[in-house]
DNA sequence: ATGCCCTATGCTATAGGA
């Protein structure tokens, strides 16, 4: 069972090249964020045609989440539990109704920048909620997938240049010990259990060279319950992808669970 | 130097991203 999580960057503007790696890489679940549009608006026939089923949680012009599917998805939740008035689209959840059913959690988490506005406290508060949903995920003792765009940098070796992100909300103090709870409690960073080296990324900016440079971070993550974490084979980035033409800023980091 | 680029939007400027 392959499952993987990929920020799009808008699904209209990336729809070939969402068709093409889909056709390419295969896998049975790909959550996509920052689909950027409302639910009506989805492009979702080309993607039908080639075997998947879609759930969308969309919103207009900013976030969105979707989840696309070989097998038929199940108890279907949009949204985040611990705040009424957040009408942001950053999380949707369903169950694999495969042989193996799996939880899957596909989440857009926010950015958090400029770290003196607004926008910082609501990560914070959002990761707090986000760690009290996988307290709920743990007592279901089930394999569940908890993927997405985390605008985190786990650590220094997860950033080209490191020292540039310091005070960044992505690598704040604040937000990592946000992302050590929901490790500590007992989700396995899928990607940092199989490779241990520096210099492997998931984004890189589109200003500046980025990607020529390879000055990128590692910001998208898979999270495994710990019945998810014993199927875990195999956790790989699609690096390549980010230099084709009209690519994302960001690239599909995915898992292969024995089941 | 919150620029450099890209997406979406009642669009030829602005907001948001990371």
């Amino acid at each position: 069972m392959k499952i993987a999580t990929f920020n799009i960057n808008g699904i209209r503007a990336r729809l070939p090249r969402l068709i093409d790696w889909l056709v390419e890489s295969r896998p049975d679940v790909a959550l996509l964020q920052e689909i950027k549009c409302i639910d009506a608006a989805f492009p979702a026939s080309g993607i039908e045609d080639l075997g998947y089923t879609v759930v969308t949680h969309g919103q207009k012009s900013f976030n969105g989440v979707a989840i696309l599917s070989k097998y038929p998805l199940v108890d279907i939740t949009r949204g985040l539990a611990g705040d009424e008035a957040d009408t942001q689209a950053r999380w949707l959840e369903a169950v694999l109704d495969a042989p193996a059913p799996i939880h899957l959690c596909c989440l857009y988490l926010p950015n958090g920048n400029p770290v003196d506005s607004e926008k910082f406290p609501y990560k914070l508060a959002w990761m707090d909620r986000m760690g009290n949903r996988l307290v709920d995920l743990l007592r279901m003792e089930t394999p569940a997938v908890v993927a997405g765009d985390f605008n985190v940098i786990p650590h220094g070796r997860d950033a080209a240049l490191p020292e540039k992100w310091r005070g960044d909300a992505l690598f704040h103090p604040e937000t990592l010990a946000r992302w050590r709870r929901m490790v500590n409690l007992g989700f396995t960073d899928a990607f940092r259990v199989m490779t241990p080296t520096p210099g492997h990324y998931t984004f890189w900016d589109y200003q500046g060279g980025g990607w020529q440079r390879d000055e990128g971070i590692r910001i998208d993550h898979i999270l495994l319950s710990p019945q998810g974490a014993d199927l875990l084979s195999d956790c790989r980035i699609d690096r390549d992808i980010r230099g084709l033409e009209k690519p994302s800023d960001h690239v599909p980091i995915w898992v292969e669970l024995d089941c």
